[in-house]
DNA sequence: CCAACCATGTAAGCTGTTACATGATTGA
DNA sequence: TCAATCATGTAACAGCTTACATGGTTGG
C-alpha cells in the first residue's frame, strides 16, 4: 500500500503516543503540522485505511472512553525505514515539508548517529539541488527570465540555502 | 469556476506568451516550475478545462503547425485580479509555492507600485506567521516538544525569515 | 440550560498521478 | 531506418476538500 504525507503524520503521531482520533485531528488543528491536514473528512478516512492496512490497531480501554489508536508492530517496522531511508533529491525538490516531517517523528528512531545520518543527507540533496537552480539561473534558460521571474527563482534559491544552514545549527545540536 | 495552482501556471505562461500545449508541457518539464505539474495526465485536461471556461482560447495558425492558447479578455480579467490581490497569512502558511508563482508573474500586471504593493503585503503576512511559529515555538505548546520537533519548527521559521530578507532585496531592485 | 467542545463519521465532486495509447516529423 | 522528439490525448484510481450529519458531555 501507498502512505500519503497525511499517513506518515498519523503514523508518527500515534507512534509517539496512543490517541483518539479526536486527539490526532487536534493536533492538524492547533500546530504547525495543520499544513498536513484540514479537518475531518481527511483524517477518519486516512486513519481507516491505515488500520485496515494493519499498520494502525484500534483498542478500547478497558476503563472505558474513547478508543485510542496504537502502532502495530509492522507499522513501526514501516516507520522505521522511512525515518531511515537517505534524503533525495527529489524529495527536497518536491515535497520537503515531509522531509522535515520525518526529521520531527527521528526522535527514538535510533541513536544520534542516525540522526547525523540524516542531517548529512539532507545536506547533500539540498546543496545539490540549490546548485541546480543556480544552474538554470545563470544559463540559457535563466538570462532569458523576466526580472520577477528571476526574483522569484532566487527566492527560491535562499531557501534552501537557508535549509543549508539550519541543518549546520541541528548538527551542532547532536554535538558533531 | 474555482482555478488550480495549474491552472494559474497555464494562464501566466500563456499570458506572457501564446503557446502549444506541448510547449507549456517542455516549461514544466524543463523549469523550476516543475513543482506545479508532472505530465501530460495534469496538463492537458488542465488547459482543456480553461479553454472551456473561456479563460484561454485555442487558435489553429493560417500557416499550418499546432494551434496555439491564447489567454482571452476574460481570462486576462481573472489573471490580474489574482496577481493584484495583497497577500493573506493563510495563503503564506499553507501554499507560498503559489504566492512566488504569482510573484513571477506580476511583470506587466502594472507598474513598479503595484509590485512594491505587492511585496509590501508579502513581507507583512510572513512577518506575521513567522510570529505565530515563535510565538507557538515560545509557549506551552512548543515546550513539550521534543528536541527533534522543536528543532523542525525552527527550520521553518528560518524558512519565513529568509523569504523577509528576500522581500527587502527584491524591494531595492524595483528602488524603494 | 445552552454553548462549547468531545467524538466520529459519510457523500459529492474535483484534481492529480500513473500508465497507456497513438501518430507525425526529423535528424543521424 | 530508427530513435528521438513533437504533439495530444484517455482511463483507472486514489486522495483531498467541502459540506453535511449525528449524538454525548461538561462548564458557566
Amino acid at each position: 500500500m501507498n502512505i500519503t504525507a497525511l499517513g506518515y503524520a498519523l503514523l508518527g503521531l500515534v507512534r509517539a503516543r496512543p490517541r483518539t482520533g479526536y486527539a490526532l485531528r487536534k493536533v492538524f488543528e492547533t500546530t504547525p503540522m495543520g499544513a498536513f491536514s484540514s479537518s475531518p473528512g481527511s483524517i477518519y478516512p486516512a486513519l481507516k485505511k491505515l488500520v485496515n492496512a494493519g499498520l494502525i490497531e484500534k483498542r478500547s480501554k478497558a476503563t472505558g472512553g474513547s478508543a485510542l489508536h496504537y502502532l502495530t508492530p509492522r507499522g513501526g517496522d514501516m516507520m522505521m525505514a522511512w525515518l531511515r531511508a537517505p534524503v533525495t533529491i527529489d524529495e527536497v525538490a518536491s515535497s520537503i515539508d515531509l522531509v522535515l516531517l520525518r526529521f520531527a517523528f527521528l526522535e527514538d528512531a535510533g541513536d544520534d548517529a542516525i540522526t547525523r545520518q540524516f542531517l548529512s543527507s539532507f545536506e547533500d540533496a539540498v546543496a545539490h539541488h540549490t546548485r541546480d537552480l543556480e544552474a538554470y539561473l545563470t544559463g540559457p534558460e535563466g538570462q532569458s527570465l523576466s526580472r520577477h521571474g528571476r526574483l522569484a527563482v532566487e527566492n527560491g534559491i535562499r531557501g534552501f540555502k537557508a535549509h543549508i544552514q539550519w541543518a549546520a545549527f541541528a548538527k551542532r545540536e547532536f554535538c558533531l
